[in-house]
DNA sequence: ATTAATTACGTAACTGATTACGCAAATATA
DNA sequence: TATATTTGCGTAATCAGTTACGTAATTAAT
């Protein structure tokens, strides 16, 4: 069968042929009991059959429905006489349905055919090894958790991590660490001079003084960077800092594979702790530095105006 | 929630509400990989994308559309350019549906979207106990040998039987024997002269010559009759006849237990068989004779016209 | 006490499927 | 070879739901 064959991609489809599959054969086991409901009406009518008159939207939000579904399904069971509807005497917006005589005496004949169904339908599942109606349960139940969507962003993350490599800085990408840099900072702020001093010569401004440069390649294209500098503070041995995604290289956890071949880096040197400064502007950021261990620390001295905001990761 | 509470009834409206909910996410995920595709055309892309060019009908019978459906979502697929239709060269009315360049490329893109659902659905199944796509193929299996409507059937049958009791005539039923039998006569054939003399003179022509006759109640109102009549022959010695079900309680398996009740009767009368006489025209009787045990045999001279058929049962 | 926001619900338009129907091409039959 | 039947597929109408939007009634805020 072919939905077998595609594989998950098409459970919504067939979902909802073998609903189809089973409204129709619904329609006529209505007719079985000489029941005159259509099967699209019988939520509604269930609902009715319970109480002693709903409004619309409360019917609508009960069986999960639009309330212009609602709406229009009660106005063809009026026409047949099954239900009638009043407006509410305390607020006037809102129209009451409730059973006619009529549609208790059909309540009351249809409770047969639920005493049926139901038996028909558990002697069914009796035989399976996967309950329908519990694998609906518990699919839904995941569901609502986490949506597939997420689900599927999740996993689109993780196959496209796999071809993310970090490797060290290179002369050859001169260029992109400058431009990478430049490109976020330009985004939110402007280029200030101690930015220019160092995106224009990093082996002197971070490699020569015991710093190291990462850069992110996303199948073999550098798309992030990010350093490690060190720092002469009494308090503090490194710094992170330089860290820029490309844009088109976002959600897919580049970021998370710098900071750690960062962190990882500053720990095999020994290092007590990483500092870094940011703006609080950068919500991504700082919720990576987060995730990455770091906690909120009071400033230091720094030659950045963007600069609101200092952390720090303590080994 | 509410489809749990309703039962069976409503599985039909609850699998197209997931359907719903899962399309809804399948259309933001074809964007998340920027594949400009309506989830709608899947099936119809996917099948062209396993195949060079198929026609409209082989398209909707492999993915079980309708072919008008196949025809319309073809129809948008070549406005955005995916396929492009042919007539084809030896029957010029098929139309030859393929993937055009752009097309292909969607394919190739669309792989790692195949990959990421597939293990996205995956991961999320492996939590659950019930399997959703096993219990869709083991109840789809279930209602290809029986339908829903089938079962349902069954299920009223057996429970309406059980308000169906088979007691020995008495005389107050007089007017209901020889009605039944007339309405059902009269109904195919023409009465005749045998059967007014019985029907009116129950007790002379049956009861007083060693006869037995059992009325079917449902629901305390007699609704079918049936006698077992002796027979003054060298090979037989009972005959079963006049069996009558009213239209209006037709299909609650009473025709069946006045059979049981008769033959019953004529097996604990040391019987050595039943005969009985019918007309082939009556398909529903001389299936349940059948399934009572009868056998055709070779005729006995009757009073009666409208007989061409003579079964017997053996003990 | 106004004014603004929210709520209830009806109408209209759209969506993704179906069945019904009709025409033309191909195939079977007399 | 002419006629009847079957097949392929497009168009139209229908169905069961949706979203979008407008209006009136109620409730909240100034």
């Amino acid at each position: 069968m072919f939905y077998n064959q595609v594989g998950n991609v098409a459970l919504g489809s067939r979902l909802r042929m073998l609903s189809e599959k089973i409204t129709e054969d619904a329609k006529q086991i209505y007719s079985l009991y000489g029941v005159n409901l259509k099967p699209k009406w019988f939520p509604v009518f269930y609902v009715l059959s319970h109480s002693e008159g709903k409004s619309i939207t409360v019917i609508a939000n009960t069986i999960g429905h639009s309330h212009p579904s609602v709406s229009k399904i009660v106005r063809e069971m009026a026409k047949e006489g099954i239900v009638m509807e009043n407006s509410d005497k305390d607020d006037g917006r809102k129209n009451i349905v409730q059973l006619t005589e009529k549609g208790k005496e059909i309540a009351v004949k249809i409770e047969d055919q639920y005493l049926d169904v139901n038996l028909a339908v558990e002697e069914a599942l009796a035989q399976t090894q996967n309950n329908i109606w519990k694998a609906l349960d518990e699919f839904e139940f995941l569901l609502d958790r986490k949506s597939l969507l997420k689900r599927v962003q999740d996993q689109k993350k993780i196959r496209e991590m796999k071809n993310v490599s970090i490797i060290p800085y290179e002369n050859k990408y001169i260029t992109d660490f400058k431009q990478l840099n430049k490109d976020w900072i330009t985004k939110y702020f402007k280029l200030e001079g101690a930015d220019n001093k160092v995106l224009d010569h990093p082996k002197e401004y971070i490699l020569d003084k015991g710093g190291y440069i990462f850069v992110a390649l996303y199948k073999e294209e550098p798309v992030g960077v990010c350093a490690l500098l060190k720092m002469e503070h009494p308090d503090y041995d490194y710094e992170l800092g330089k860290m820029a995604v490309s844009d088109k290289a976002k959600g897919k956890g580049i970021g998370w594979l710098l900071g750690k071949a960062v962190v990882d880096k500053a720990k095999s040197l020994n290092a007590r702790n990483v500092y870094l400064e940011s703006n609080t502007k950068l919500i991504p950021a700082i919720t990576l530095y987060h995730k990455l261990g770091f906690k909120k620390v009071a400033g230091q001295p720094t030659p950045y105006e963007r600069c609101n905001i200092h952390m720090e990761l303590k080994f």
